[in-house]
DNA sequence: CGCGGTTGTCAACGGCTGTTGACCCGGTCC
DNA sequence: GGACCGGGTCAACAGCCGTTGACAACCGCG
């Protein structure tokens, strides 16, 4: 069966689901080490500081690469990221909602915009190529945060807590048209 | 020709350059009052608490219940209200980024869900009238904040530092598909 | 046994936070 | 003159922050 997880793994964990809860300057490394039941000076042995910490749970955020080249593809999986939960461990943030959490934070919203243009606005322009690639890109990420934002951050009566066929039905009608700006 | 301006003003003016920049709990009193050149201590005196002073300057922020009942109204009043700064003095930022950068505010995010919820979406709705009226509404606010999101926060290559016309186009595009959600 | 290395525990550090109370200074009114 | 009062200055407070260094417990290895 699984063993009893190690301490940095117990560190990795809580600061995953804290950091993209809260947010990386709304979270202490108090909070972490007492969330995962360690003493606060591991964080330092282990991760270096609590920049190292966060920077460790970055890592395992994918990317757009493996996109399908195909409109629908990318329509249905853009659809699909945002049902999907990033951390299966975790209730029902998806990525979005993850790195919205964090673009506003003055030390770490740098890290998180070469994030989102290197791994997702980039890849996703390549993959659609032809015209106005980069700007339909662009707008299908507008839409997609967009929504996130006003589901889990703003929690707009209008969409928070509805049934998810309703939601994907939004999500794809707004992305649809962002993949066809540019066309006559 | 005008006085110098009361202590009060010198911190309200100062505390909605930063707060509104920066975040309601990026910004310490401190920053605040060596920014306007007045005492710490009084914040307090003037306004209670830092609280306070944030709770002012939000009393400053329109609402969209003067907004034309028209379709294309309420479209153009979106792009135009997207296009203008709130606060002439500042640089370029609107509504949006600002509201933006403080939903995620573990003290102060509440504050700004109401206003966004009772200040924008519900009015919007009333306007817009007929089937879909909330939804088309909040998708059309998922729209504007998308983009002021990918613009001011993420700054992707495609939006960012583009001519006012292009970015103009862009908004309209979206905002106007928002506005169609539910038709057949 | 003794040794070295890893792992965990504890207290403390300097710095920043929001807030407060004591004090002073320039007026105005009795 | 003396009392009062709004406005401003200063030092200090308690609390949290990230980080560090000293120390103890344990391990396998020679």
């Amino acid at each position: 069966m699984d063993q009893t997880p190690s301490t940095r793994d117990k560190l990795l964990t809580a600061a995953r689901e804290l950091f993209w809860a809260r947010g990386y300057s709304n979270v202490s490394v108090r909070d972490i080490t007492k969330s995962a039941g360690v003493d606060v000076a591991l964080v330092s042995r282990y991760f270096g500081s609590k920049q190292g910490l966060f920077e460790a749970t970055l890592a395992e955020i994918p990317t757009w690469e493996a996109l399908e080249v195909d409109r629908d593809c990318v329509l249905a999986a853009a659809v699909a990221s945002f049902a999907h939960p990033c951390d299966p461990g975790t209730d029902e943030t998806n990525v979005f909602t993850m790195l919205l959490t964090n673009i506003i934070d003055p030390e770490m919203g740098g890290k998180i915009r070469c994030m989102v243009q290197r791994g997702l606005a980039d890849p996703l322009a390549r993959k659609l190529g032809g015209n106005h690639a980069e700007e339909r890109a662009a707008l299908l990420l507008a839409a997609l945060f967009g929504m996130a934002l006003m589901r889990k951050n703003f929690r707009l009566d209008a969409l928070a807590n509805k049934p998810q066929a309703e939601t994907d039905a939004q999500i794809r009608h707004l992305a649809a048209a962002a993949l066809e700006y540019g066309d006559v």
